[in-house]
DNA sequence: TAGCGAATATTC
DNA sequence: CCCGGAATATTCGCTA
């Protein structure tokens, strides 16, 4: 085990195949704060440090890869809130300096800049590190799924900061065409764009009221009923529903609000100033372990704009999605045999169509959703008598979730990730229900609350699994599109990935790869390869199938289609 | 002026 | 009519 000495970053020399190895790593290029801890051969070294989202950024902006790491803080949190570990030293131990919230990451343009030097400062030392890696090694000994889970979250972490790097390619022009398409020529300073004001002047028009402000969803509801319309809120499905002439332009206008506030011109400039959108990934943000974002709203990119997303010249999109991954995680987690064998090699929703289970793949689907998130009402409860009787045993794993959710215990995903207890406000509630003078009013306050932490409980067992599993994916996905090699010319791709195929977009189950041309097929036979890869970590030999939908494309909207 | 909640839209 | 899980972001409008 080596400790690298406290000292600024600088520029840093890479391995032969880009992999930073303890001993090859002048005194000089290490950060402070990171240790190199060599577990194995030279091929193990994997690098720990407390943060990834801290130091990678710095490593990359000087062309360094790494190839493994070990996220202190992102595992201290883990070993700290897992049911596995509630008795180790770690999770007992007092608040220390991995519990905190992780910095702020530096702005993509300035990870070197003096202020993020000065942070160095008052970050865990070497000793601190080498401390913490025993507490979480004695914590996890004896628990290898919790390991993979340590390592998964780890690799995830290495490859968000890698598609923050690179960003996602984007076309200012396409985009600029898509808006003006539907809004109109971009205005000047912050007027409505011209189809917006159109609308608005309808809508007042056809409501009788001329200063009409139809950004005031207060003011537009008093309009609505003033005109004799029975409606109680303006949203989407409501007006729907109502005959009147001022309905449809509200609803356009709506529409066309919504795309120029949260992907207008505004949000171009702000977010893809040179032509990639690099947004912020928080890596184990959700708390059932799904990553979220900040900034830019990566992860509700409207399709309407997704035509923009589009690959450089010589480049190619690979757009992998794992179909139904979250039921196929299930008929793994629960080991539903019967599950498992109506997704074999086939759309699962359409082989439950072909086993008899229900009439129609929109009720399959309907069916699972309702399963999965704990839906009791309408078209989704009418199936799920039939999904209980054909996959008994996965119905029997989410129906357990949902029974301890509701008797207030945590639950656990397969990996080890577990939920948080409810607040004190939900025990509070529950207090005041059982109390002898308890009316009926706090009593179904509690049935409801009950509920709706078993919905989450139940649902929290499904997406955590299923986030562990495209982590896995995606740290297989990483690995393989390494050992691909360079490709094609140069380009504008940043090092170390200037001529290799690389990440750029992820969402849940779903991953955008960046490839050049003549790498696209390869790069999709390892992309599927890596589902199955991350099938059997996860599952072992129980034979459930993860197939992946895959095109390639220059533009994301093209690949979906 | 800053901060926050409600309402609404978007994604999986 | 409400009656499914997890999120982020914007705007309005109230409060400190």
């Amino acid at each position: 085990m080596v400790v690298a000495p406290p000292a600024p970053v600088r520029a840093g020399p890479e391995g032969a195949d880009g992999l930073v190895r303890v001993g090859e790593v002048p005194g000089d290029v290490a950060p402070h704060g990171v240790v190199g801890a060599a577990v194995g051969g030279e091929k193990a070294v994997r690098w720990a440090w407390d943060d990834t989202a801290r130091w990678y950024p710095r490593l990359l902006a000087d062309g360094v890869r790494v190839e493994r790491c070990l996220d202190l803080r992102l595992a201290h949190r883990l070993l700290r809130g897992s049911a596995t570990t509630a008795g180790s030293r770690l999770a007992t131990g007092p608040v220390g300096p991995f519990d905190g919230t992780p910095d702020a990451p530096p702005e993509p343009d300035a990870v070197d800049s003096l202020f993020d030097v000065a942070r160095t400062e008052d970050r865990p030392g070497a000793d601190e590190l080498l401390a913490e890696i025993g507490t979480q090694d004695e914590a996890v000994a004896g628990h290898a799924r919790l390991r993979l889970l340590l390592v998964a979250e780890s690799a995830g972490a290495l490859a968000a900061a890698e598609m923050r790097h690179t960003g996602l390619p984007w076309d200012r022009a396409v985009h600029d065409e898509v808006l003006a398409e539907q809004l109109g020529p971009r205005p000047l300073g912050d007027a409505r764009p011209p189809r917006m004001a159109e609308l608005a002047e309808q809508v007042r028009a056809e409501l009788g009221a001329p200063r009409l402000n139809p950004d005031s969803l207060p003011d537009v509801l008093r309009e609505l009923r003033r005109n004799g319309l029975a409606v109680n809120s303006t949203s989407k499905w409501e007006l729907q529903g109502v005959d009147h002439p001022a309905v449809a332009p509200l609803l356009a206008y709506k529409k066309l609000s919504r795309l120029n506030s949260a992907n207008g011109w505004t949000w171009l400039d702000r977010w893809v100033p040179d032509g990639r959108f690099r947004p912020e990934y928080v890596v184990g943000g959700v708390v059932t372990g799904r990553w979220g974002s900040s900034g830019g709203g990566a992860l509700q990119l409207p399709k309407q704009v997704r035509r923009a997303v589009r690959a450089d010249d010589g480049w190619r999109l690979v757009v992998a999605d794992a179909a139904q991954l979250e039921p196929r995680v299930l008929a793994g987690l629960a080991r539903d045999e019967q599950m498992a064998e109506a997704g074999r090699g086939r759309d699962l929703y359409q082989g439950m169509v072909d086993a008899g289970v229900v009439d129609s793949r929109d009720h399959a689907k309907l069916g699972m959703l309702g399963a999965l998130y704990g839906g009791t009402t309408g078209q989704s409860a009418a199936v799920l008598p039939r999904i209980n009787r054909a996959f008994p045993a996965a119905m029997a794993h989410v129906e357990a979730a949902a029974r301890a959710g509701e008797r207030g215990e945590v639950v656990s995903t397969l990996l080890g990730r577990s939920s948080p207890r409810p607040g004190a406000q939900w025990n509070q509630v529950q207090a005041d229900a059982l109390d002898d003078d308890a009316g009926a009013g706090a009593q179904s306050r509690a049935r409801s609350q009950t509920r709706a932490w078993g919905r989450f409980t139940r649902n929290f067992v499904v997406q955590g699994t299923a986030a562990e599993w495209a982590l896995c994916w995606i740290a297989e996905v990483r690995r393989r599109l390494w050992a691909m090699g360079e490709a094609g010319g140069e380009g504008r791709v940043p090092a170390p990935f200037a001529r290799r195929p690389h990440l750029v977009y992820f969402l849940h189950d779903e991953l955008v790869i960046h490839a050049p041309d003549e790498l696209a097929d390869a790069v999709a036979d390892q992309v599927r390869a890596a589902a199955a890869a991350a099938g059997r970590l996860l599952f072992g030999d129980f034979p459930v199938d993860f197939p992946v939908s895959l095109a390639a494309a220059r533009s994301y909207a093209d690949a979906k289609g």
